[in-house]
DNA sequence: ACATAGACCTGTTGGC
DNA sequence: TGCCAACAGGTCTATG
């Protein structure tokens, strides 16, 4: 499911939900996700509070009042949603949302409080993962060391990205694909941004580079669509195709915005419609 | 360094 | 209606 948009809608979802609150109870349905669990998961969480809910990239990041970060990836398919224990309904909040099969419920925090409340991990396919590291060497973890920077951030702009670029004959497409080079983009925002800089995602990342590695305007368009594009997501809650729910079960909706992804043929599939 | 293919999984979709 | 192939928002590895 999801791109930086989606973790982070889901980010501003959980945050509520958990921060203040303690873990009573870590239940593993099963041994392991995309990797085995770590060993020590159930016994470094419970019993610890829950002190601020962060992102980077597209892990979310569950900070404990003892320095420990859980570090969690939702690979294709992976949805968190909130549960209160007594079935109450808060406002806003939700029970399962009707496509979420319980049988994929893999991960599920018993929270403090009253009522009490679960807070659940679902991944149909197991690409996600869940991992712990001291939140002082979150950087030194091999999922973030030569992570890039943040799209919304100030470390992005276009004479950054000349220097990734330069040189290269790689598609820009695969370059934005590359987290090393940009975090937190996936197939969707980059077809979308690719598009609204009127780029071919097949041009050669070099090609929007001057030999002497200053950007050329191909590129000095780009970093502000990608820029509006993400954060014209995160505000429309992220895209549903398929998985993508916001915490409470509603639909993220940039998806209505799409005018490149999923969208082949749809010009000639429109001119068809209106003559018959 | 890069492109490509395959791997990991399950669920949904579209064509026949 | 049923079957089956193709495909899906993400990484990671092997191979050329």
């Amino acid at each position: 499911m999801p791109e930086l948009p989606e973790v982070e809608t889901v980010r501003r979802g959980l945050a509520p939900a958990m921060e203040g609150r303690r873990i009573e109870k870590l239940v593993l349905n099963r041994a392991d996700l995309r990797f085995p669990f770590p060993e020590n998961l159930v016994e470094t969480v419970e019993r610890k509070t829950i002190v601020a809910l962060g992102r980077r990239a597209k892990y979310l990041l569950i900070d404990l009042d003892d320095g420990m970060t859980i570090i969690a990836h939702l690979g294709m398919s992976g949805s968190w949603r909130v549960e209160e224990a007594d079935n109450a309904q808060l406002p806003g909040w939700f029970h399962a949302p009707r496509n979420v099969n319980a049988l994929h419920d893999h991960v599920v925090f018993q929270l403090s409080g009253s009522p009490a409340r679960r807070v659940i991990y679902n991944d149909p396919r197991r690409f996600g993962f869940i991992k712990l590291s001291p939140k002082s060497e979150l950087e030194a973890d091999p999922g973030f060391a030569g992570l890039g920077p943040e799209p919304t951030g100030n470390r992005l702009d276009a004479a950054y990205l000349a220097t990734r670029f330069v040189g290269k004959t790689q598609a820009i497409k695969s370059a934005l694909l590359d987290q090393r080079n940009i975090a937190g983009l996936g197939n969707i925002y980059v077809c979308e941004a690719l598009w609204r800089a009127r780029l071919s995602p097949f041009r050669a990342a070099g090609h929007l580079v001057t030999p002497t590695g200053r950007p050329k305007g191909g590129l000095k368009t780009l970093v502000p669509a990608i820029r509006a594009v993400i954060t014209e997501a995160i505000e429309a809650g992220g895209s549903t195709l398929r998985d993508h729910r916001k915490t409470d079960g509603t639909l993220g909706y940039f998806q209505h915005s799409f005018s490149a992804y999923d969208r082949t043929g749809s010009l000639a599939r429109t001119r068809i419609a209106a003559a018959l």
